[in-house]
DNA sequence: TTTTACATACCAACCAGTCGGTTTATGTGT
DNA sequence: ACACATAAACCGACTGGTTGGTATGTAAAA
């Protein structure tokens, strides 16, 4: 099976429902089933009942239900992303505060119901990282691309706080994505969502101590 | 729906297949089609058609798929518990060591295909955790008594080493389990085992950086 | 008038779970 | 030892509902 996305059409005024205003709908009403309940136990019908669609609309603008798969973690990375560029946090001049304000910010997020604050492409890539190479290359898109906005600021703070570490700024960008995903599994299995918080308080604590000193590290083998 | 299940019956010898290795048999086969697919993605029949019995004999040892799912986490809990109980981290005298022994351990697991060394719960409470309240128990219980056996040693390796901190040990405990299952979702979506290797040499440098001295933590926050 | 956006009815495949029947182990009386 | 009764283990055909996806038609936009 392919995947070639028929592309966001270049015309612009709006239709009975403005342009790609129902493909984000449903992509949109995707978020929170799947997160809910997985991928595949999420049905078409599901998705089209929450977002007010027919099932006709839903296969006039997705050729399947893997291909919306695929377009709903592009779509997430497009939508978190530009929250993530809007908040706060950017405007600290010192790049570590910037690295420690992102992960406040995570921190700040998680609230209420786990369908609410745990992450699309995270809960996705289980189920079909196996079965389905064009929505697991999606979501690592998404994932590994989050994680190099973060990696920038990372970076900066090791130049900046002068640590010559056994580990790189991509390294610790993604192990910062690792404590988040596990931070929101373990909110799913308790069923306490301060379970996730606590987690990323560890991760906090764990950038302070790198970025404490710049004397050498304890351990020998190197994060490349 | 209740879940009583069928207690495993005070029989003791052996049928045509000796006492309980059907159901085993069963969960097990459940254990890498899970992970390798997800709960809902896996039917029935295929897990009977990997455990090598028919239909039949499935709705004779479990009342239903989601009795089977529960039942599994909990085969999971015992068959890696036995596993971990047996690791040769457990021998070092200085808990410290035996905390960083499990560390190392857990690194040395992830090898070969991530249906082979990832968490069966991990990824089933993903799915589980908002439509099956017994599944999601299980996952849960399985997490936090596995967290339970390291929270031992942390505590241990606090006395010994006196640390004062603003964390507690089953945070700590809890926060590694999040960086394995997060190490895990990074392999799966990267397609790279040695994603999650970094991630977990990341936590490794953590707990070393913890326990490299007992002075003031740098955080003013608790993890109570 | 052509194309896009949607709707509805429909379909074959598949799903979890059921059911009647068969096979095998085991305990008991003799 | 041996028949016999009982129950557990197992089989595979079947069922009713659901699934992803299609076919056909219609109304609005361009």
């Amino acid at each position: 099976m392919p995947l070639t996305e028929t592309s966001p059409s270049p015309r612009k005024p709006a239709l009975r429902r403005s342009a790609g205003e129902t493909r984000d709908a449903l992509m949109e009403a995707a978020f929170g089933l799947v997160r809910a309940q997985g991928l595949s136990a999420t049905s078409v019908d599901e998705i089209c009942g929450a977002a007010g669609v027919s099932k006709g609309a839903f296969f006039h603008h997705f050729k399947s239900k893997e291909h919306l798969a695929a377009a709903a973690a592009d779509h997430w990375s497009e939508t978190t992303g530009a929250m993530f560029d809007a908040a706060p946090y950017h405007a600290a001049a010192d790049p570590l505060d910037r690295v420690l304000g992102y992960i406040a910010f995570r921190a700040a997020l998680i609230d209420g119901a786990p369908e609410a604050f745990t992450c699309f492409v995270g809960t996705m890539v289980q189920e079909a990282w196996a079965t389905s190479p064009p929505v697991q290359a999606a979501c690592w898109d998404s994932i590994s691309g989050h994680a190099g906005k973060l990696e920038d600021d990372i970076a900066a703070a090791m130049a900046a706080h002068d640590v010559s570490p056994g580990w790189t700024a991509r390294s610790l960008a993604l192990h910062t994505q690792a404590v988040l995903q596990g931070a929101f599994i373990l909110a799913k299995a308790s069923g306490d969502a301060e379970m996730a918080r606590e987690a990323i308080r560890h991760l906090r604590r764990y950038v302070e101590l790198l970025f404490a000193r710049g004397g050498p590290v304890l351990s020998p083998d190197t994060n490349h």
